[in-house]
DNA sequence: CTGAAAGCGCTTACAG
DNA sequence: CTGAAAGCGCTTACAG
């Protein structure tokens, strides 16, 4: 059906080993037969078939991305930064977005091996995810992003969470505020117990005690958001300033509070993480600790290329940027 | 490296015939032999090297999606509606953002051909699009979504965008609004050129003219949909609403139009177009016309699959979804 | 600088 | 029900 390197050998008259060579642009064949192939080619429009090259080279210009969830506007910055670095050096990307479900996980890193990936990046979903991968595939490069397995010698690019999380808690805790809440996400992550662990420290450190009941888990969006800060008003224990995990969530926790009247931030003060665009819109202003995440997603892109270049296997890349606090208009004195 | 199925035939003693088949389930295998052999298979590991495989079938089970910008939230719920119809049928999808510019979407449709796509969805970025494609090959299936140029007999689902724009500007005369400007996107668009149809149609109907000053065409996107916001206002003829063509554009808008100290409906009604998940946050209540993205996304899918199943060539597939009208609360009726 | 040949991992008529 | 053989479209030592 569509046209191959022997048809053009046929035409040019040269064999396929020529033909092939030429187009490679291999220094063992002539500047005139290149020439003449490659007119031939295009005028024949033949469109090289990547997928018989990579059965013979054992390998495709192809990474894979893993992802929870596309429709968090945390992911999609990450994966463009990804992306656009990948595409400079020719490499084209599958996305797949598990859902936070650990069995579509799995089956991706499975399908992405069977498709002869040359590496993968990802937001991991627990701390086996890179022993799944390596179950699969023993020497696929792996390179994490946002959040990282509790694994030796893996590859990673994140904010240091935990920073992160002391740096939100004190910043309350500077305007005055005590009772703090906490509303965090998926806890299988390094990422969720990190933040949680600083916020956990810091209050510790500065009250001595934790009050569990405002202390609330569950999976990491808006609608769950919304929920949790339902709970916790109508437990009637209201705290004078909410930490949530990320943005969406805190996004739901203002909308609950709006539609309880609650003002914010003279009444309650909420932080969120990560400045997805939508928390720095009029009308919402969210303060939040910041996550460079198309810088994450390049230097992911920029790290496991690296490791394709590299034939002795190189010292792990672990890299925990800075966490940046973005004050906006959700925060506010706590009044005595 | 992997293990093959050349290796599990020589540990069961079956000819690689055999095991192939056995893998792949066919009737012409007894029970036995097969279940010694995936017995094996898993024993040792084996995972498909479906490159291998798309190679003799001539397809690989992938199918490519490109869009302009993964980071528009309009993408990433279209993308998602048409993955997970994709997956279940157990298609993986190559993502490709093409930022808006054309020499990219040819090399991202040339990409997917070399890498032995199976059929594209896309979202076009102009009329020439699918010209593009089928000279890069003649026969792949493919469904356009969102938009779609204007090509005969070819498959696209979308919004009936032009009923969408006379229904938001109906909206706002029905309001008593007169004075209403256009802020709008790619003009190279079929979507953005019915959508301002539709506004142009109803107001000229309305009104006998159109004043031009009024009418403003940019990227699509918040930030300038904010600077054509400026634009407007500082040349004095302020309107007393705006259509913009999409939320993002509105998002930007109500932007610059808070920074100038307007009040949002009561000076200025503002309406959008798809209902991204932001246009109903608390603080934002964009009022808009709703496009069903998820939908849209899995229709795709389904198309296409049905395509992948069909010998012979079916009837495009067109289809033009209701524009529902979705009322907030920035649009008030005009004062006199 | 070019060719002949083997091979990447799989599938699939053709035999038996 | 199973095997032997050809082939998918390409690359790459090995010769010359």
């Amino acid at each position: 059906m569509a046209i191959t390197i022997k048809d053009i050998a046929k035409k040019t008259g040269y064999t396929v080993a020529t033909v092939s060579r030429a187009l490679n642009d291999s220094p063992m064949v002539s500047d005139k037969t290149k020439i003449e192939i490659s007119n031939a080619a295009n005028k024949m429009g033949y469109v090289r078939n990547n997928i018989a090259r990579g059965l013979v080279t054992n390998h495709l210009t192809t990474v894979g991305i893993i992802v929870p969830d596309i429709t968090n506007p945390y992911f999609p910055r990450l994966i463009k930064g990804a992306q656009d670095t990948l595409q400079e050096s020719g490499y084209n990307t599958f996305l797949c977005n598990n859902n936070g479900i650990i069995e579509n996980e799995v089956k991706h890193i499975e399908m992405l091996c069977s498709l002869c990936s040359k590496g993968i990046i990802m937001d991991p979903l627990s701390d086996d995810s890179y022993e799944h991968v390596r179950k699969i595939n023993p020497h696929i490069p792996v390179v994490f992003v946002g959040n990282c397995p509790a694994a030796q010698n893996i590859n990673y690019i994140a904010i240091d969470n935990y920073k992160g999380g002391v740096k939100a808690t004190k910043y309350l805790i500077g305007l005055g505020h005590k009772k703090i809440a906490y509303i965090g996400g998926n806890e299988n992550t390094n990422t969720n117990r990190a933040r949680f662990k600083g916020f956990r420290d810091v209050m510790l450190q500065h009250f001595g005690t934790l009050d569990n009941s405002l202390i609330k888990f569950n999976y990491p969006d808006m609608s769950h958001g919304f929920e949790e800060a339902a709970n916790i008003i109508q437990e009637g224990n209201i705290p004078t300033a909410i930490v949530a995990s990320n943005d969406l969530i805190a996004l739901g926790i203002i909308d609950c509070l709006w539609k309880h009247g609650f003002d914010i931030p003279n009444d309650i003060s909420i932080i969120g993480f990560d400045n997805i665009e939508y928390s720095s819109l009029p009308g919402i202003n969210l303060t939040t600790v910041a996550e460079p995440r198309y810088e994450i997603g390049a230097m992911a892109a920029e790290t496991i290329l690296k490791l394709f270049d590299s034939d002795e296997p190189l010292p792990p890349v672990q890299i925990d940027l800075d966490p940046e606090l973005i004050i906006r208009k959700t925060c506010a004195k706590a009044k005595n």
